[in-house]
DNA sequence: CTTGGAAAGTCAACAAAGCTGACATAAAAC
DNA sequence: GTTTTATGTCAGCTTTGTTGACTTTCCAAG
């Protein structure tokens, strides 16, 4: 509560005071902002009859064509039951396509239509556009800032998930 | 998809250069980050009964003890029924305390009981914590490049709810 | 080849937390 | 004295999560 927003006063190199009132705000900023995040794409989706996790399955599929109902469940970390009610409606909207596996049959193996790659690009245009302006807003050394806090923020298993495809994609 | 996570490519001074891949990037950080964010005052709060609405209720009670149903409102963005429920349920089990207004009797001001103060400590304690740990993680110069990313992302309302108490506290 | 377990799908029931709309009361404002 | 504001409440609906039970399909290990 006391000093705030003041120049952090750091010990030694990477050692950092921070009070309260510091990691309060940093809170904040991430309930307020995630809401920002969210907003656009809410937008879109409640159009077209969509929810976030219509968003978030899509925008999975799209990340990872060809995952599996298993894996797309460990991303999302919701149930079967959960993201079924979802994948179901996307399918039968046309949006998704479901391919049953050809090593393993028991797996159905998910990519987005034409259809659902057009709603995937309104939506992550969208956010993109969010985003793109925030950075820009803010600078590019808060850039990295930015996603070192953020993945230091994540559980382990988690950050996992984040980093797959950071290999083959970026 | 190109260039991905190599070193960004700056034009200027503040124009940045971002690949889709980038942004996609910032994009799964803040959705898998909020996560992790989340998931340490979740467990506290089903051990009680409680969801992530009591914790944003509690959350901004505690931050402006005094402050009004209309308030908080808008804070939160929700309806009046919603909330309401939530206080409701606050109330009854001792954990919120409701005052007449002096100067104007229409309103209710909110205020954590000993009760609720407690379990406000509980719930932030877990969750500064965790915001520690990722600055700490992230080192000095990333926590202000995060905060200032998250505040370019909110909403311009949102924004001045977010300043609303740097004045007096930081 | 049989059996055990994994992947997927479905049904039912439930809960949290959001919404709208309608209505009531008290008090402030005009 | 009428209107508006702040709050509270009732009812009903939606989205998105949860358990639990059960089925079908099929891989893999015995």
């Amino acid at each position: 509560m006391a000093d705030g927003e003041g120049p952090a006063p750091a010990r030694g190199d990477s050692l950092l005071f921070l009070t309260d009132e510091q990691l309060r705000k940093g809170i904040e900023a991430m309930f307020f902002a995630y809401r920002g995040f969210t907003a656009d794409p809410d937008l879109i989706l409640s159009e077209r009859g969509y929810g976030r996790a219509h968003h978030r399955a899509i925008h999975f599929i799209h990340r990872s064509q060809g995952t599996t109902v298993n894996n797309l469940m460990g991303i999302l970390g919701v149930t079967k039951q959960s993201l079924n009610r979802v994948l179901r409606t996307l399918i039968e909207d046309g949006l998704v396509r479901n391919e049953v596996g050809k090593r393993d049959k028991r797996e159905r193996h998910l990519y987005l239509t034409e259809t659902g790659a057009e709603l995937e690009r309104a939506l992550s245009d969208a956010q993109r556009a969010r985003m793109r302006d925030a950075y820009r807003l803010a600078g590019p050394e808060a850039v990295s800032g930015f996603r070192r806090v953020l993945e230091a923020m994540m559980d382990p298993q988690m950050q996992s998930h984040y980093d797959a495809l950071k290999e083959h994609t970026g």
